[in-house]
DNA sequence: TTCCACGTAGGACTTTGGGTCAACTCGACG
DNA sequence: CGTCGAGTTGACCCAAAGTCCTACGTGGAA
């Protein structure tokens, strides 16, 4: 059965394909959504609703592969399942190297579309949390001064409040200031926490100065 | 030009194949070195250098995916770019799902196969530099006694020599002694550089006692 | 102007971390 | 039996970090 929430968008300008993947797919349990061309699609498309997309890899208006290089170029990482007539081997290479997820010929499998769309909502689900996990650090951290958000990243580099008071033209004391004030504001109590949180924000350290 | 060491793995059973892609590669400055079928590759491959592999996709003995699994399974992450005659789609998704690098069909355009060959370069590159600092890691992690191993598990989950001490069932001194040797050891002089160099080595932080 | 956020800073402590010197236990190894 | 590595611990000491409270200047918002 499919998640709560999670939604395929099927994308084709055959609307028997459309008729006949949308019985499969609900006879799964997957909630389905069905647009007749590539741009009814694209401007419906809200990459908050989890999901993934199964799209024809042939379409009179725009190529299955320029659809998949649009996605991308909104910033989305919605996971996309293509299928194809008659498949061609360099376009299905070009389709996996862009990250398609699978790329499948009709008539399809049953079987073949329903692994697909299992991995591709796995992929889905490991890219929100990702994605939730940066925003609520990046949300955090958005809360720090321009002050503490230095002293932050001397911290994660290691240095010593003395070292940070000289660095940023200050004293001891009032690196420690900030320093309790920034560690209270990210909900973290020790270094170690405070480091991986700083990583997976991808914040870099301060170098020492020169 | 190729890099340093950098070898073209060749795995065909046609001579003439072998010859050709030979020939291309040798123009492009890459060493080449050329097998006759799977098996002799397998039985003859070293991970340690560098390289990528071409394989033919089929061959008399060896299907090219299976020896693509037979080396994956071999542990060996030698990245591996497919010729294929005529190529039949699904075939080439399942080769790029399983990781390769490029999926071509004869007769192989000069380009496409050197910019294949440039990023499975890369590729190798890259995973041997993981390799290598994983190595060097974890050749350092080797020389902790056990004890100095588990006060560093404990030391990255950001507890206090006091608590330290308790889960272990013994005092505070004791864990000063270990905590100073294993940062002595590791060759790191702050909690910061100890967290980072631990989360690359793949080590969890110690739980807290429940 | 008044209020507030921010950076600054000192004083006075307490708690932690880290290091020195010395010493003791225990099991393994020769 | 003696030695050695590993683990342990105590007494001391000092540096670093953290926490109170208090206080001041400044620039912007109400």
């Amino acid at each position: 059965m499919g998640d709560a929430g999670f939604t395929t968008f099927l994308v084709d300008d055959d609307p028997a394909v459309l008729r006949s993947i949308t019985r499969l797919l609900k006879a799964g349990g997957y909630k389905t959504k069905s647009f007749s061309s590539p741009q009814k699609f694209l401007s419906a498309h809200d990459p908050s609703v989890p999901g993934c997309a199964i799209i024809d890899l042939v379409m009179s208006e725009l190529d299955g592969l320029r659809l998949q290089e649009a996605l991308a170029q909104s910033g989305s990482q919605r996971p996309i399942i293509f299928l194809t007539g008659r498949g061609d081997v360099s376009t299905s290479v070009r389709a996996m190297k862009a990250g398609a997820v699978d790329f499948l010929t009709k008539p399809v499998k049953r079987d073949a579309l329903f692994s697909a769309v299992v991995h591709a909502a796995e992929l889905d689900a490991a890219s929100r949390r990702k994605r939730q996990e940066f925003k609520s650090i990046g949300d955090r951290l958005a809360t720090l001064t321009h002050r503490e958000r230095e002293v932050l990243e001397h911290v994660i580099a290691g240095r010593l409040n003395k070292q940070i008071a000289a660095s940023l033209g200050t004293v001891e004391k009032t690196i420690k200031v900030h320093r309790g004030r920034m560690m209270a504001k990210l909900g973290v109590r020790s270094v170690a926490e405070l480091v991986r949180l700083a990583d997976r924000a991808g914040i870099s350290p301060a170098r020492s100065d020169p």
